[in-house]
DNA sequence: TATCAACACGAAATCGTTTTAGTTTACATT
DNA sequence: AATGTAAACTAAAACGATTTCGTGTTGATA
């Protein structure tokens, strides 16, 4: 530790100036072939690495994008992130991840640390924490200095570019699907409303039971509290007098939370009662029976994402409008919901 | 973008040098009440921010750490950055996570970005392909410049702090317990030898046995290649003429692969194939019948690391003793195998 | 012998901040 | 009137790099 090689160090050791040392380094015409040499030859042997710190600074550049997402533990997000890689390098940058365990307050933090030169913009899922507080203004602060693109959870308040999966296309596709397969008296397992892709969801929901006539019944809508026991409140649902004979899940662990519930009554999956998750993560792979669910598309999530960065950072006058974009999803039919006939 | 306010803007815009505005800006004794006042105002009005580059240049610190991780994918990961979050928050640090996506290029790519000022400590679990290469320059490097502390998968050529789990002593618990509980045909399914922790957890696999004097069968040891269908290779053990009984699996993925092939034969679970996996993750727990598996502690893994570190960095002068911790494993039996008698 | 170009290198500015070491100015003390 | 000193600032160096603009030396040309 502390032996840290410089330019200056480099420079004093061999009697030359630290231009002349940088710009032998860099192969500079301006330099004798010489010198050029010995100096390569002196970084080689120790080491030399130019403090990507200073770089920055002078350069006003990281290449470096910042990326703030809610949970750590989530197969969806792994994927995104996968994407935001591909695309990133593709195009040079490199990535770095920051996590705000869905706190309004570490995602301040979050984007505090990273902001001030070190990454040159910002691919963010917003916290529920900040979505409940409903306060953006480290957003809008961000925004003066280097681009922000929102993905999955974002905010109509924040004025930005977007990629959001079709929550509602997907909502409607499942219970649509658990319709045609019969069923009649069909829950929802959701969140609040004020997360964005809950609410989105269960709007799909209820525009398949208003297409297809079926009435909305309020017992059979579960907003879980994440504060609270998520098996306590699934199963006040599945105990229901007039039990649901299919389930949509807003994301696999309620799927699978619900369908283990159901199964533990001794319960038939699918015959009895079907279900459809959202996430084709390993959850739902290896669940017994397999999970029927809404494949989201992650990865091209994370690539749409990171160009939409990229091309904002890269352009020389920002375009005032701002794009969303919508990533579709796939109704991946498994073994938790019967078979259309 | 562009705005970015800084000192020396500050302090051309009111008439006052940037020292001034600087020791305005941290209440200095040395300024008047009067333009500290003023300075503060106009800095809040333009949300100034000191850009963290530049401060973490002149420090010599930058109160971040950095963390490469193999996988994203991956519940254990998750859960030991929860832990490293918890004890650098606790210590001020913040924590900037990076993949290797299991590939060496990358890892040393990640090293590059953060080194040179940007962490002041580094926490690595070595990506498989440096393993394979058992090419360590690039860690040699990083070690003159700031602490390393290596978690999980490490290797002994490197020296350096490390933290990691009992993988002997879970293997051999998973293998006694198998056998306590009957089976006699035990496999294993793991990594090839070159991953640090594949190997351990052989190890006490293959003592297990020869604590009960049970003859290896090689056939019952597969080493899966990630490159390959792992279904393929795992069916191959399933479907042995001479099948196995119990089947210890050194991660939750190989676990419940094996047990739905062996489900897919109409093999009972447990009474005719038992299954032991490793990571106590989402996998094991809604796999269905729930998997038994040895509950790694992530969380005090990441809070050990990161103590270590700290510790490291903060220290006056360096013990040249490097410390290894071992963090020990639970075996949670579930449903994935037959009762103690 | 001036003049000029080419060569090889160095000085200084710059990025944004903090901090040490001055420098004014005003006022009080002797 | 000379000196001291506190108050309120500013200049400059430092962190580590790059780059623009010089500058001194050499050798060739007019």
């Amino acid at each position: 530790m502390g032996t840290k090689i410089t330019l200056k160090k480099i420079a004093k050791e061999l009697g030359l100036s630290t231009s002349t040392v940088s710009k032998a380094l860099s192969d500079s015409y301006e330099i004798s072939q010489d010198t050029r040499d010995k100096v390569k030859a002196f970084a080689k042997l120790y080491h030399y690495k130019p403090n990507s710190l200073a770089l920055r600074l002078r350069n006003q550049r990281s290449m470096v994008i910042g990326v703030i997402i809610p949970e750590i533990v989530h197969h969806f997000f792994s994927t995104v992130i996968s994407g935001i890689e591909y695309g990133a390098n593709e195009r040079g940058y490199n990535v770095m991840v920051c996590f705000s365990n869905d706190s309004y307050q570490k995602e301040v933090l979050n984007i505090e640390m990273l902001a001030g030169g070190s990454v040159d913009g910002f691919l963010v899922s917003i916290a529920n924490e900040t979505q409940e507080l409903s306060d953006f203004r480290h957003f809008e602060d961000l925004k003066e200095e280097v681009p922000l693109v929102l993905f999955d959870r974002v905010h109509p308040k924040i004025n930005c570019d977007k990629v959001i999966v079709d929550d509602f296309g997907g909502g409607f596709l499942a219970t649509q699907y658990l319709i045609k397969t019969g069923c009649r008296k069909i829950a929802i397992i959701t969140t609040p409303d004020h997360i964005s892709v809950g609410l989105g969801r269960k709007k799909g929901y209820l525009k398949a039971l208003e297409d297809y006539k079926i009435n909305v019944n309020d017992d059979y809508i579960i907003k879980i509290d994440q504060k609270k026991d998520i098996k306590e409140q699934i199963e006040k649902l599945i105990d229901l007098p007039i039990r649901p004979d299919g389930v949509f899940a807003v994301n696999e662990i309620y799927a699978a939370t619900a369908m283990k519930i159901a199964q533990d009554r001794g319960l038939k999956v699918p015959e009895e009662i079907s279900f459809i998750g959202f996430t084709d993560g390993y959850i739902s792979q290896f669940s017994n029976p397999s999970m029927s669910t809404l494949a989201q598309h992650g990865y091209e999530m994370g690539k749409k994402a990171i160009a939409l960065l990229i091309n904002r950072i890269e352009a020389k006058e920002q375009d005032p409008l701002f794009k969303t974009e919508i990533i579709n999803v796939d109704l991946k039919i498994r073994n938790s919901t019967k078979k259309l006939t």
